[in-house]
DNA sequence: GGAGTATACGAGTAATTACTCGGATTCGAC
DNA sequence: GTCGAATCCGAGTAATTACTCGTATACTCC
C-alpha cells in the first residue's frame, strides 16, 4: 500500500451542495456497515466506496485517508453517547430519582449506547488505537458526565462517599468498563442478571457505612 | 501482501536442539518488544526477525504467520496472569485474610499483571480481536479464578451476597475491566487513589445490607 | 569422518490496497 | 444559455509486506 497521507484526519473539502452532502452521508453510513462487518483491517476504502455507491475518488475528495473515516464514526458515536447520558442525567435530576433508580437509569443508558451497534462499537473502541485528539474528546465527554453525577451525589443525603468527584469518576469508569465487557464480549443471556449486580455494586459503594470499610 | 496462510496458529515445527530453542525464545522476546513499540499493524515479521537477530526464514520455520506470534505472546501472558492470581488466592486462603485485605490483594495482583508491560498488554488486548480459541482460554482462566473467589466468599460470614458464584464473576469482570482502564488508558497519578476506591467498591458490594438495596 | 537431519539464511515473489489524477459531468448564478 | 466551480469518476500506480524456497551450515550419532 502507498505511504499513508500524514496524520491529517479532518475532512479535505467541505461539501457545499446538497448532492455532495448526500455523498458524504452515504460514505459515512457505508463505512459504518463495512467496518462493523469486516473489522478495521478487513475494511478497504474501495469496498466502502462501492458500498456507498460512489467512486473511491469521491471518497478521497472528502476524507484524506482511511483513519479519517474511523474518526468521523467515533465522533458521531461519542456525540450520541453524550446525548443519551445527558438525557438520563436530566431525567434523574428533574424527577429527583432516588439512588437505586438513578444508577439503574445510568446503567441502562450505557447498555443502550453499547448495544445500539455492537459490532461497530467493538471495532471503534477495541481495535485501532484512538488518535490523541479523539482520545481527549472521549475523556472530556466522560468528565462532563462525571461532573453531573458528582453534583447529583452531593445532593443525595444517603450518599456517604467522602469525595463525590472522585466517586463519580470511579463510577463512570466502572460502569463504562463493565458494560463494555458485558455487551461486547459477554454472554447475552447473563446480561440482565449481571446488569442488576452492577447496579447493586455501585449503590452499595455509594451508600456504604464508611467506618466499616477500612 | 501475500494471502495469509489460512488460520493455522500453532507452531509449525517443534525445536528439538538447544540452538533452535534459543532461536524461538529470541523471536518471542523480540516480538514482544516490537509489538509493544509499534502496535499490531506497525510490527512487521521482517522487523521482528531482525530484532531477534535471526532471518525471516527462521521465524517462519517456527511460526506459520504473524498472528501465531501474537497468540504465543497472549498465551504466555495469560499463563502469567493465572499464576499471579493463583498465588494471591492461595495467600488469601492460607492466611484467612479478612475481606478488605483479600480484595486489596486481588486488585494489587491485577494491577501488577497489567502494569508489567503496559504497552504490550494494550496491543494484545486492545488491538487485534482475539481468535476464538484464545478467547476461550482467557475466559477459562477468568472462570477458574472466579470459582476460587466464590469458594472464599462462601466461607466469610461478613459476605452478604445471595449468589456467591454470580458475585465472584461480577467482581472479577469489574476488577479486570476497571484496572485495565486505569492502567492502560488512565492517568498514572490517580492510580493509587482510584485503586483504593475500587477496593471500597467491591468490599461495599460484598458486605452490603441486601435489604436496603432495592 | 561420514551420513543424515535439523537449523539457518535472505533475496526474491506475489498479492494487496491506499491513494492519485486527468478528464467527464452536473450544478448554480447571472 | 453560458461559464466557472463543484462534484464525480475509476483505471492505474506505488508502496508495502507476508511469506517461500533453494542453498548453506551446524549438529548428532554411528
Amino acid at each position: 500500500m502507498r505511504a499513508r497521507r500524514q496524520h491529517e484526519l479532518r475532512p479535505r473539502r467541505r461539501p457545499s451542495q446538497a448532492r455532495s452532502r448526500e455523498t458524504v452521508a452515504a460514505i459515512v453510513e457505508a463505512a459504518a456497515r463495512i467496518f462493523a462487518a469486516e473489522g478495521y483491517a478487513g475494511a478497504t476504502t474501495n469496498r466502502i466506496a462501492e458500498a456507498a455507491g460512489v467512486s473511491v475518488g469521491s471518497l478521497y475528495e472528502y476524507f484524506p485517508n482511511k483513519d479519517a473515516l474511523l474518526v468521523a464514526l467515533i465522533e458521531a458515536h461519542v456525540a450520541e453517547g453524550q446525548a443519551l447520558l445527558d438525557e438520563a442525567a436530566t431525567e434523574v435530576m428533574a424527577r429527583a430519582l432516588p439512588l437505586p433508580a438513578a444508577v439503574r437509569r445510568l446503567v441502562d443508558a450505557m447498555i443502550a449506547l453499547h448495544a445500539r451497534n455492537r459490532a461497530l462499537h467493538r471495532v471503534l473502541f477495541d481495535e485501532a488505537p484512538l488518535p490523541p485528539r479523539v482520545r481527549r474528546q472521549v475523556d472530556a465527554a466522560e468528565e462532563a458526565i462525571a461532573a453531573r453525577i458528582a453534583g447529583y451525589l452531593r445532593e443525595r443525603p444517603e450518599v456517604t462517599v467522602p469525595d463525590p468527584a472522585l466517586a463519580a469518576a470511579v463510577v463512570v469508569q466502572a460502569v463504562e468498563a463493565v458494560v463494555h465487557r458485558l455487551v461486547v464480549h459477554g454472554d447475552e443471556r447473563q446480561l440482565a442478571a449481571q446488569a442488576r449486580e452492577l447496579v447493586a455494586l455501585v449503590v452499595s459503594y455509594l451508600t456504604a457505612d464508611r467506618r466499616r470499610l477500612s
